[in-house]
Parts: C-alpha cells; structure tokens; sequence
DNA sequence: TCTGGGGTCCTAGGACCC
DNA sequence: TCTGGGGTCCTAGGACCC
C-alpha cells in the first residue's frame, strides 16, 4: 500500500462533524428549567432498579456518577437514584432535529447526516483555509444556539473519519481543529476504539495483538492485519494513517424497515407472542404505507431468556404491499423456528428488498418535473 | 452490569444458472 | 465418473453506528 500517493487527495478537502451535546437530555433541560444542574438519564423506565432496557442519554451531571449511554437502567439506578429519569421524546427530538439539519444544510451544499443529532459537511468550495473554517464553525455553533438554545462540538478536519474523531475530543460545547499535518500527532495516542467501526469485538482483537493505540495500528504489519481482518483490516490500516477517501454525501433510500418489542417479562404465552408480533407487522406495515414502499423479503426476529437471537427470513417470489401478506410470512416463519422450551424476551418484524409503489414513482417523476431534471 | 430500538454493511455457505 | 468457473440470489449471523 502506498501511503503517500493518497495524502494529495486527503489534503483538498475541509470537513466538518458537527455533533450535538447530550442531545435527549438537553433537550428536556432546554424544555424544563428546573432539571438544569441536576443529574439527567433519558432512556427505559427505571423501575427502582428492575427496569429492563438501556440509558439513552445523559447529561454530564450523570455522568459524574459513571452513568453512560447504552448502560442498563438498573446499573444506573444504582449508581444514581436519585438522578431524574425521563422517557424518551423522540417526536420533539425529530422536530428539533429537523431544525438543526436545516441550519446545517444551508451552510454546506455537501452535506450528510448521521444519526438523529450529528451532520458531515464537506465546505472545501465554500472556504479555503482553516482558519476560515473555524471561522465558519463559530458562526454554526452561534445559529444553533440562537435559534434551538442548544449546543455542539464541531470537528475540523481533511476526511469525514478526522473531523469526526475531533469533534469528540473535547466536549460539550467544543472545536477542535486537525490540520492534514497534524493528523499522525493527534490520531496516534488515541485508543483504537475512537476510530469508527473499530467497536468492543475489534478492540478486544487489537488488543491481543498488542495494538492499544491508534499509532500502534499505524505500525503494525499491514498485510498482517488484512489476513487477519480481511478489508476490514486494510481500511483500519488506512485510518490509522489518517487516510479516508469517503465522501460525504446524504442517503436517501431506506434499505429497511423494522419493529421490535422486549417483553416486560420474558414469556412462553404463545397467544401474547403471535399478538405482538402481528402488532408489531401492522406498525411496519404502516410506516410502509407513510413511504409508499413494497417489500420482498420478510425477516422475523427471536430473542430467548438467555439474550441468544436469531432471525429467519423469506423472501416472497412477488413484490408486494400486502399487510395480509405480512402477517401469513412472519406467523409462519415464528411456527417454524420457535423453541417452546425456551422464554421469549423479545421479537421483532423487519421488511427488506423494497422498492417504490406506482405512487411514489409518480411523486418522484413530478418532482424531478418540476426541478427540470 | 445483564444487556432498547432503529438502522447499515459484511461474510460465508448453498442453491441455481449458464 | 468425477467434477470448472463465474455470477446472482437467498439465508443466517454478526459487528457496528446513533
């Protein structure tokens, strides 16, 4: 692999991550005054510790006590009870997304978002140096706060990967800045796991080969780590160097679309089982109907007592927007594939293969029309 | 610690076709 | 009688993201 031959491409780009701060649970503080300066965890019911489910946010006053997202609610519990525990509000958070995305949209014509509360913009065409980008920066974190009274790290960088590993470094309400020449200094202390897809499973592999630091990556025997990894290893190889050729652009095409229910006990009740699932198939179903979609293939999830899933799928010989058609594949593929013997924790229905119904073709052709495309 | 819910992408084996 | 090579699709599982 040749290293330098790629360093001219990474340094014609400026990206910016910008990535909200805490963003549930300052929403809620922004929406409820008297939460501010106490400790907040947005996520499942608590149940004085037997709650079942995960934290999904935070805010730093939680954090204090070790309370991080993703932690089950009854390790949160424990550490914290008297913190304050609130449902998620995720139709408030989509609209105040929605709003933020707008701000950012119009401050880069390349623009990609990730996830519900982060955005990727490519503005090498709109400024052409860094200290103009910092620039930029400022003025995005002041239109955000002005107009949704919320804040944001931003990461500047040359690649998507840079900008995103720097917007992280310091929070909340940070800016960190990564020059094309800075990026071996900055990267290489880091630990692996800060660079994106490398999770808990790869870590743990790193780690037995004695790579704990990103720099130690970067040293590593790179053909070493492709006949371990495979392409996986090759692109870590690359990051480690700094090195990611990724555009940023927005996707607009849903691959899938899926329901899944954790019981609130684990059960063998078959009846309550077939009932959620088909609860489960009418709500897939609806949301395809909202995006006028049809579907192919048909995927049942199955969660035991002891957290072993599984999934069996079926796709169909026809393409079809049928709800009957939903409901006759997913019971058949539960009737299968259960093991009566086991409890039930959770199912799930997904709908893959999908493609536009004649509406939606014709939206799409009007649209298109109208834009003179 | 006892593990949500909504997604994307990759791998690997097997069936099937030419 | 022993067995190709390339391609596509399907299925199941798994890692990772927010």
């Amino acid at each position: 692999m040749n290293i330098q031959n790629d360093s001219n491409l990474r340094e014609t780009r400026i990206i910016l991550h910008v990535d909200m701060d805490h963003f549930f649970s300052a929403v809620e503080e922004r929406e409820n005054s008297s939460l501010k300066g106490k400790p907040v965890v947005v996520g499942a019911d608590p149940k004085e510790g037997t709650g079942r489910g995960v934290v999904s946010t935070c805010n730093y006053q939680a954090r204090y006590y070790g309370i991080h997202s993703g932690m089950p609610i009854s390790k949160a519990w424990k550490l914290c009870p008297t913190a304050l525990y609130l449902p998620p509000n995720f139709t408030l958070y989509t609209h105040i997304s929605k709003e933020i995305m707008n701000i950012l949209r119009k401050q880069a014509v390349i623009f990609q978002q990730w996830g519900i509360d982060e955005a990727f913009l490519d503005v090498s065409n709109k400024v052409n140096e860094y200290k103009e980008a910092k620039i930029l920066a400022l003025n995005i974190k002041n239109e955000i706060f002005w107009n949704v009274n919320l804040t944001c790290s931003i990461g500047i960088g040359p690649n998507k990967l840079i900008a995103k590993i720097a917007s992280d470094y310091k929070k909340p309400n940070g800016l960190t800045i990564v020059k094309p020449d800075e990026t071996r200094q900055f990267l290489s202390p880091l630990p692996v796991h800060k660079l994106l897809y490398v999770g808990k499973k790869t870590e743990e592999k790193l780690n037995t080969l004695g790579i704990n630091t990103i720099g130690d990556l970067a040293n590593f025997d790179s053909s070493l780590l492709e006949d371990r990894f495979g392409i996986a290893g090759k692109n870590m190889y690359r990051m480690a160097h700094g090195i990611d050729d990724s555009k940023v652009q927005e996707r607009h095409r849903v691959e899938s679309i899926s329901n899944n229910k954790t019981f609130e006990e684990d059960t063998s009740d078959i009846n309550l089982i077939l009932d959620t699932l088909d609860s489960l198939s009418s709500r897939v179903y609806n949301r395809l109907v909202k995006n006028s979609l049809k579907f192919k293939t048909v995927t049942v999830r199955l969660r035991y007592e002891n957290f072993e899933t599984h999934t069996y799928s079926k796709t169909l010989t026809f393409k079809t927007g049928s709800l009957l058609e939903l409901t006759k594949t997913t019971q058949k593929l539960l009737r299968n594939n259960l093991h009566h013997d086991r409890k039930m924790r959770l199912v799930g229905v997904k709908v893959s293969n999908l493609s536009a119904t004649k509406r939606q073709e014709t939206l799409i052709k009007n649209w298109r029309g109208s834009y003179g495309k």
